[in-house]
Order: C-alpha cells, then sequence, then structure tokens
DNA sequence: TCTTAGCACTCCCCTAAATAGAGTGCTAGT
DNA sequence: ACTAGCACTCTATTTAGGGGAGTGCTAAGA
C-alpha cells in the first residue's frame, strides 16, 4: 500500500489531468505534460501497479487510466499539499470576503450558496441552524385571529422563525405582548434543551403561585419550543448553481442528471446526507461511494461547518462530480466556513447583551 | 384562414398525435389511428393546405408533419371542445381538492406548486401576492438590537413578511408595542394605496398635535409600507417539477436545457414572464414566441390567477414544452385557481372582522 | 535489477457506404 | 372530388473499414 515517491507523481499526474480533461489519462501524455525524465514505458509499469492497488481502471483495455475513488482519496489525503491548497489562496480570501453582513442568518445564506455556486461552479449546499440548537434571543407572539397564534422567534444569531399555533383561550394582542415578555425575561440566552430543563421545573413552580397569564406563557412556551410543531420546518437548505452541472460530461447521462434534480427538489436527502456528517471538525471531503447517496450520483461532496463561539450551527458545502477540482473547492469551503463564522461572531458582539435591554 | 371540418379534424389529430408522440405525423398513421373514412393521399392533400396556410411544418421533405406555433394556438382556441376539456375533470378537480387550509398563505402556495408539478409532469410556477396590494390586518414591531427593528407585516391573506429597518433612537420593546397598537387601529385592513393617502393626510395632523411616540410610528409606517426597502423581496415565487422536464424529449438539447435551468435559478426572468400578464382574467395559454422568453426555450405557458373576491393576488400556472397536454393542463390550471381562491376566502371569512378584536 | 526501445495487439472512434423505411408529391383513373 | 399507384426524397440505422491512441510483453542496454 505505501506508495513510492515516484508512483505518487504519476498518480497525481493522472488525477490532475483528469479532472481537467476527463478524458483517459495515457502513459505519453503525461511523460509530456509533467516531462518526469523516464519513458513512457515506465510509466506504464507504474501504472499497471497503480492499477493493481486498486488506484487507477482502465474503462477498457488499450484506453488510457482514470483515477478510482481510492484513487481520489489518496490524493485528496496525501497528495494535495499545503503548498498547492495555498496558491490560489488570496483569490479564493477575496472570494469568501465578499460575503457582508445581512439583517438575517437567513438572508447571509442565501448569499453564502450563491457565492458558493459561483465561486466553484458546482452545486453549493447550505444548512440554517437546526432550530432547537440555537440560543432564543427573543419570542414575540401575535395574534392571527380568533384562537390563532403566530410566535416570532428570533435567535442570537439572527435566525427568524414563525411557528403557528391553535390556542384554547382567546387571546389578546396586550396579552400576548405580557407574555412574551416574561417570557424574554426568562428564557432568552438559553438553548432550547436548558429551556426545557427549566421549564420543567417552572411547571412545578407553577403549582403554587396561580396566575392565569404565566400559565398561558408557560404552555406557549411549551408548545414553541419542544413540540416539534408546524410551520418553518426545522431543516432549512439553500441550494444553488444547478444549471453549472448539466454541462459537466460527468452527468451526460440524463438518468444520472435526473437522478441529482430530483434530489434537489427532494431535499431531503440532501439533508440526511449533510446531518450525517455534522461535529466533525474542519473541511471533510467525502468522494463517491463512500456514502450511498453521493455513489449513487458519481458525486462527492466537501464540507465544512460554520459556527459561533463553539458550537457547529451549520453545515456548507460543495457538490460536484468525484472528478472535483478539490485543490481549488477545499480552501474555497474553509475560508467561506470561516468568513461566515466570523460574520455571526460579529453580528453577535454588536447586539450587546443577550439579555437586551427592555 | 377559415377550415373546413375535415381539415380541422386532421389538424386536431396532428396535434393530438404529435403531442403523445412527440414524433412528425404521417397521412397513413393518421388514417389508421383516427379512421376518418378518406385514403392518405386525401390526408396528405388536406396536409398540404395546411401546411401552406402555416399549421404545419415538415422537418424535411419525406417526413411527417408537425404543428407549428400556429396551429398550436389554432388548436387551443377552436379545437379544444368544452367536451373534451371536461373529459378527465372529476379526476382534476379531485386533484385541486387536495389543497387544504394552511397558517400562511405562503404554505399554501408551496403546497400548490408542489400539486401541480405532480399532477401535471411539467413545471409549475406560483407567485405570492405583491405584498404592495394586500391589504395589511396586523403590524407588529420587534426589536431586535439597538437601533434596530424587524417589522412582521400580516395581510388579511396570511401573508406574512419580515422589513428590517436602522432606526436612529434606540426604541424599547415596549415603544414598539405602543406603536403597533397604534398603527393596528389606524391602518389595518388598508390596502398600501389606501395607507399611503391617509399617511400624507396624517403627517400633516401631526404638525400640530406632537406626540413622540406617534411620529416614531409615522417614520415607521412611513418605511414599512412605502420604501420598497430590504429584506422579503417583494416577488416571491414558487417553483417545483424542474426534474420532470428533463426526460421530455423536447429538451433532449444540453443547451435548451441549461437555458432553462439557469432561468429557473434567476427567477426574475420567471417573475417578469408572469407579471406580463397580470390582470388578464380567467385561464391564458402562451404559445413559444407569443413571448420571447417562451419561444426561446421552446415552451408554452398555461396561467390563472387566484383572487380574494374580484382583487388578484398572484398568479399560478404549468410552464411546458410547446407540445404540451393543453386538454388536460388548461382544466388543471382553472380548477386549482378556483381552489386557491376558495380557501383563501374561507380562511379570510374566519378571521372575523379586519381590525381583529384587539 | 531497473529502465527503455520496439512491436504486435486491442479496442474505440470516426467516416463512408449501403440499406431499409416512412412519407411525400404527382399523375392518372374512377 | 377522391383514390390508387408510383417514383422520389430524405432520414435513420446498420455495416465495414481505416486511423490512432494506448497497452502489455519481450529483449536489450545501463
Amino acid at each position: 500500500m505505501l506508495l513510492d515517491d515516484r508512483s505518487k507523481y504519476v498518480l497525481k499526474a493522472i488525477v490532475l489531468s483528469y479532472i481537467k480533461t476527463a478524458i483517459p489519462v495515457g502513459s505519453q501524455s503525461i511523460t509530456r505534460s509533467f516531462d518526469m525524465g523516464v519513458s513512457p514505458a515506465t510509466v506504464r509499469n507504474i501504472m499497471a501497479d497503480l492499477e493493481a492497488q486498486g488506484f487507477l481502471i482502465q474503462p477498457h483495455t488499450s484506453a488510457g487510466r482514470i483515477p478510482t475513488e481510492k484513487g481520489y482519496r489518496f490524493y485528496v489525503d496525501n497528495l494535495l499539499q499545503e503548498a498547492e491548497l495555498r496558491k490560489d489562496q488570496e483569490d479564493i480570501l477575496a472570494q469568501a470576503d465578499q460575503l457582508i453582513q445581512r439583517e438575517t442568518i437567513q438572508a447571509l445564506l442565501q448569499d453564502t450558496s450563491r457565492l458558493l455556486s459561483d465561486a466553484s461552479q458546482y452545486l453549493a449546499i447550505v444548512t440554517a441552524p437546526k432550530f432547537s440548537s440555537t440560543r432564543i434571543k427573543q419570542v414575540e407572539f401575535v395574534r392571527l385571529r380568533k384562537n390563532s397564534v403566530m410566535a416570532v422567534c428570533i435567535s442570537q444569531d439572527g435566525f427568524i422563525q414563525n411557528k403557528f399555533f391553535e390556542v384554547p383561550e382567546d387571546l389578546s394582542q396586550k396579552d400576548l405582548n405580557k407574555i412574551s415578555d416574561t417570557l424574554n425575561s426568562l428564557y432568552s440566552g438559553l438553548t432550547l434543551q436548558e429551556i426545557r430543563q427549566k421549564l420543567l421545573r417552572q411547571i412545578q413552580k407553577m403549582k403554587d403561585l396561580y396566575d392565569h397569564l404565566l400559565e398561558e406563557a408557560l404552555e406557549l412556551t411549551r408548545r414553541t419550543f419542544i413540540e416539534g410543531g408546524a410551520g418553518g420546518g426545522d431543516a432549512e437548505l439553500y441550494m444553488d448553481g444547478a444549471s453549472h452541472m448539466i454541462d459537466l460530461p460527468d452527468f451526460a447521462d440524463f438518468r444520472v442528471m435526473k437522478g441529482l434534480l430530483s434530489a434537489f427538489e427532494e431535499k431531503r436527502a440532501i439533508v440526511q446526507l449533510l446531518d450525517k456528517y455534522i461535529g466533525t471538525e474542519g473541511v471533510q471531503v467525502y468522494i463517491g461511494s463512500e456514502n450511498s447517496f453521493l455513489g449513487d450520483h458519481h458525486c462527492s461532496l466537501v464540507v465544512s461547518h460554520y459556527k459561533r463561539g463553539d458550537q457547529i450551527l451549520g453545515t456548507l458545502g460543495i457538490l460536484g462530480p468525484t472528478r472535483m477540482e478539490y485543490s481549488k473547492i477545499i480552501p474555497l469551503v474553509d475560508s467561506t466556513a470561516k468568513k461566515v463564522s466570523r460574520l455571526l461572531e460579529e453580528s453577535s458582539r454588536e447586539e450587546g447583551s443577550p439579555l437586551g435591554e427592555n
């Protein structure tokens, strides 16, 4: 399994060439383009070795070689040098730096997916924070009609979500304002988990002190934060750049393209895909059938996370063909994730104490 | 230009056959499938006439005929009989009836686009009401952070939109609640136009009676309803079913498909397309190059509007290849539009007086 | 022992030619 | 006015045949 330097060089040459052209790479074309001081015959021997070890395959006898997924994996893990990743670094940083502060995190994430797809010419995917993992900054209740109330939940990161309830009693907007007040003073700055715990204790106390509005408040709180509830849908997803994929030779087969498009419309599969890898630090690369979804569609995925402080909020990444420009995409995803995190950091610093001043 | 019955019959046969198979239609296949008691030679003569009049073309000599856009137009305008449109009526009504009441109009419209694309197997497009044309039911202001306020605007139709402002003074949530109150009592139930007029008069009065909060209220109102403002974007658009288009032979050409996909991502072109025809009553059919966007992409568009009372709120429709199943799609769009309108009607009846009871 | 030149071989891809088939337009007959 | 027949046109599909890129193997050279 250990490769000598020359084998590595050849593997890398093949991967690079194939990423660029999508044409199987022959021994001669390597010696021509990379000038490594050996003859094509020697390269052929090396290639035969690499094939035996599973890094390359031939589409058919008497064709050049193309990398296997194992080949790409080795390339990504061992052959992508720091130097290589840093080559267009300024360029990529400049791209990522175009992101600017927006009113809501949703708008920022939309910008992000647009930027990622423009810069990569692949498909960009960005997930919004799970509502359940953000810190609540503020909740306002709005009376929609008799017995019907909407909760506007604002997280510290500027994530805004609406939830809808039917309520047994007809609460006036004034009542609701009071409830909002109480609630904000009690729960602002907490995560869902913390709220849940606190709520349990609160309900205990409530049995003693009977206050009608407080009761309502607690009930609404429970439904806002604990019930899965309608509205919003916990997994918002931003995608952009599907049209880039269509003229990649990798997706020349209609069925593949169709499958991909359907998956994009379904979205759920994509969310699952991303959820699977949440929690791992830094940029991750998943190649082809390392994941069944990716394998089915001849795709690879480069993802990272954006966070606030230590807390991972969401995922962003790029989905492209296995034959993807990893050396560009990896730093792009990395710097974009960092930039998004930084923007969130800044916006939370602006807003002062988590409790606000009301 | 006037066609005798037999010519019409032949034209219709050709349109129907071509819609079904996408294969140019020959004289023999017509006599075989439609059994009209004349020989292929006779049909050939008729076809030659129809071609001379511009209803048909031949892709090449010695191929069958396919309808021109003029041919489709004639078919839609004159050959689609009531009877034909009613054939699968129950079926289609049943489809449309699946739509149910949702918390917000946005959710309903999302359902609608999904239903339309599922039922049609083409691409469904639905526009949200223009915020500027809806009647405001209620506005709540929420303090985001120092000098930063969000307005949650709820229209009578359940259309919810957030807007964001920077404000010069640091208003507390309590102030904002008061402002919301004032504002709701003044402007609830009015359209943007009406609010604008009223606002002008109000500002006149204000010069006399100096009330600090009222002044703030008016300023916020102005910015909420009059400035174009950030956030939301006035033209929300729901699309679904792009993946259905990919295996239609009409879009076998990659460039066409790519163009279409890009247009979907851009969205703006689509909004313009729909805006152009807003205001016309009932179901409208636009075929190919009757509109430049459609022509460029070999598409046709079947649209209708949903409304509340007499007021047109938004557009819904189906975009498909020129070779589209008009006889199914037209009643589908029609009944869906009516169903959406009915749902909105019902939901507004539920909610009592436009001013609410707070 | 590793490398290289040479060579026969394989298999794809492109082009050209041949064939089949569907459909037409025209003409002449009913 | 309709129809049968027929020659003709054009496409799509098959078939055959180089051309070429690339391989694997072998044997000779460093």
